[in-house]
RNA sequence: GGGCCUGUAGCUCAACGGUUAGAGCAGGGCGCUCAUAACGCCUUGGUUGGGGGUUCGAGUCCCUCCGGGCCUACCA
């Protein structure tokens, strides 16, 4: 028994999330912190919303809202989207939340106290109209390179040249298209990296087990140039955490707030706290969790996240934590994920293409996408959803090999033998040589689990399922049934217990049909099948069950051509 | 421009430098009839993007060319 703490990379809070953020980070978190609890481990699972910066903002004045409503609305929204795909956060919290603010400016105090913070004076463009400091990107004009007249103030879409939003000819504002820009002077804090980069890059290089994708990204920014560079923490913005040093203010940076990276990972932290403060307990309840200090020493710490998250898990987060000198447990290790693509191109929020998570929902329970999603999660490169292949997927591996497996099993039993597990015979060679086998494969099952290989865990609990066809193919009770009864009755025996355990073993991937499995069965008993001897005799003759409706319904041709246009454009 | 990743069967993906490059799906054949026309067995299919090199041995390492993707620090 381990104490697993797990954090999903935060979601931005102007919008629904499409399908690839889902499978870059929350979904295998999820799939991981299940595994997890089914082992009998302690575990901690996080979430929240990412709710501060710019997008915030505009998509609030865009909506006619306050910022806060908005983004309390957002919150619900995908708190309520969330739970429909049955992701198991132990709390979804919210960056916002008073817990961030006291943690975020705590840190801030004490990295100013270490002598890591630097004001630095800048000039940045202010739109007048606007009345708001623009980020570079959110300034658009004609590109002095290619002349390009769509180019943005970081960097030319159509030649790749990296700019400065002074470089552009006519820059307007992209939230306004006003021209009255200019340039101010403002004050920032910044993070002194570059201080920290030994430390960063002895903790880095110590981390020779994570993917290939983690540490290359933070060796090239560690390395890059002239090495890791510091980094603004403070932005000219109204709505963020405000700039205060600890619990007093910081002279010089009134009405100044935090970078929306400085605050958001510091959340997966206060949303511990908020989830002690929701379930009435004190700071202990959440310090266990964090505090090296406080008996977190024993704690194991994963992170889940999306290739474009890994600087900011890698870099700047632990050298807040390093920087604050302070126990604070730092990731052990850390998950990503490349992108997945959609039918041909990018899935786009901006466009409306490809299928958001409420859409998903709105045509196809969660355990189709679930399984779909991580059976193909783009864990060495980035992978594409297509209609054909998901209509595939879930026809095949879930509506034939298992929903298929459990409806003849339970069929056959009810009609031959009635509604109670039958009691005749005794298991045979052939049974025993399925349980033997089904122990060799659980615990191949449950070494890509723990190491989070998750396509190769959906392919070896596919594996699982097929064996059970398998056996029920060569065993042919609805042959022997005729000639030796109670033969017969020993092999529905144990493919009802096999349903049992697919159950169990499947719960991560699949809660919903796994939980129907289970009721069908009329058990409760979800634990792991340490024993397979004793699981695959876990219910008893003479206990009862019932058929279940069919576990997946498969998607025809007609939907899936017109699920296909009805995705393809803008979002309605 | 720089860095990183990637290219394997019609499709989605595997393969510590080591037998004859493997799975699933799709295609073909056979079997079964309990089941959601489901299941099982057998089977077709590859010059591993092109070229060169290192090695006893290369999908794997090196060089080069071609294609795809990501990042490049003020979107988050």
């Amino acid at each position: 028994m381990a104490r697993i703490l797990i954090t999903s990379a935060i979601p931005y809070i102007n919008g629904i999330k499409h399908l690839g953020n889902l499978v870059g980070s929350q979904l295998p978190a999820d799939l991981f912190a299940r595994y997890c609890r089914a082992r009998g481990h302690e575990v901690m699972f996080i979430c929240a919303t990412d709710e501060h910066g710019t997008p915030a903002e505009l998509a609030a004045a865009k909506a006619g809202k306050p910022v806060e409503v908005y983004c309390a609305e957002m919150h619900a929204v995908q708190a309520e989207i969330a739970r429909g795909f049955r992701l198991s956060f132990d709390h979804f919290g919210r960056s916002s939340s008073p817990r961030n603010h006291r943690l975020t400016q705590h840190f801030a105090g004490v990295l100013a106290d270490n002598g890591l913070i630097e004001e630095v004076a800048e000039k940045q463009v202010f739109s007048i109209d606007d009345n708001r400091f623009l980020p570079d990107r959110y300034i658009t004009g004609t590109c002095p390179n290619c002349g390009y007249e769509l180019a943005r103030g970081d960097q030319c879409e159509n030649c790749t040249k990296q700019l400065d939003p002074t470089d552009l000819i006519n820059p307007r504002s992209s939230i306004s298209g006003s021209t009255n820009l200019e340039v101010r002077e403002t004050k920032h804090l910044y993070l002194k990296q570059r201080s920290l980069r030994g430390k960063l890059a002895a903790w880095i290089d110590s981390k020779t087990d994570w993917p290939l994708l983690t540490t290359s990204i933070a060796k090239k920014w560690l390395n890059d140039g002239d090495g890791l560079q510091d980094r603004g923490i403070t932005r000219d913005l109204y709505w963020g955490i405000p700039v205060r040093r600890g619990d007093q203010p910081w002279p010089g940076m009134e009405g100044k707030v935090f970078y929306v990276w400085f605050d958001a990972p510091i959340e997966y932290i206060a949303c511990t706290a908020e989830w002690a403060d929701a379930q009435g307990l004190g700071d202990e309840a959440w310090q266990r969790w964090w505090r090296t200090d406080k008996g977190a020493d024993d704690v194991t710490y994963y992170q889940f996240m999306g290739k474009d998250n890994v600087p900011f898990h890698t870099l700047s987060f632990p050298a807040t934590i390093l920087g604050s000198g302070e126990p604070w447990k730092l990731v052990d290790y850390l998950k990503s994920f490349n992108y997945l693509n959609y039918d041909g191109g990018q899935f786009s929020t901006s466009q409306g293409r490809g299928v958001f998570m409420d859409q998903a929902l709105s045509i196809l329970p969660a355990d189709y996408w679930r399984w779909w999603l991580l059976s193909h999660a783009p864990e060495s490169a980035d992978s594409e959803f297509t209609w054909e292949n998901f209509q595939a997927s879930v026809n095949k591996d879930l509506a034939d090999v298992l929903g298929n497996l459990v409806s003849r099993v339970t069929k056959f039993a009810t009609s031959k033998f009635g509604a109670t597990v039958p009691a005749g015979g005794e298991f045979g060679p052939q049974e025993l040589a399925l349980i033997e086998e089904m122990g060799t494969r659980i615990t191949d099952y449950a070494a890509c689990m723990a190491a989070m290989e998750v396509r190769k865990a959906a392919a070896e609990l596919r594996g699982i399922w097929v064996i059970g066809n398998e056996y029920l193919q060569s065993a042919a009770p609805w042959t022997v049934v005729k000639t030796d009864p109670d033969r017969a009755q020993a092999m529905v025996r144990l493919a009802l217990n096999l349903i049992r355990v697919y159950a169990v073993l499947s719960q991560p991937f699949i809660p919903d049909a796994s939980a129907t499995m289970m009721t069908a069965m009329g058990s409760q008993d979800w634990s792991w099948p340490e024993d397979i001897q004793v699981a695959m005799r876990a219910l008893p003759a003479g206990h009862g069950f019932h058929v279940p409706e069919n576990l997946f319904r498969k998607i025809t041709d007609e939907e899936r051509l017109d699920w296909q246009t009805r995705f393809s454009g803008v979002r309605a």
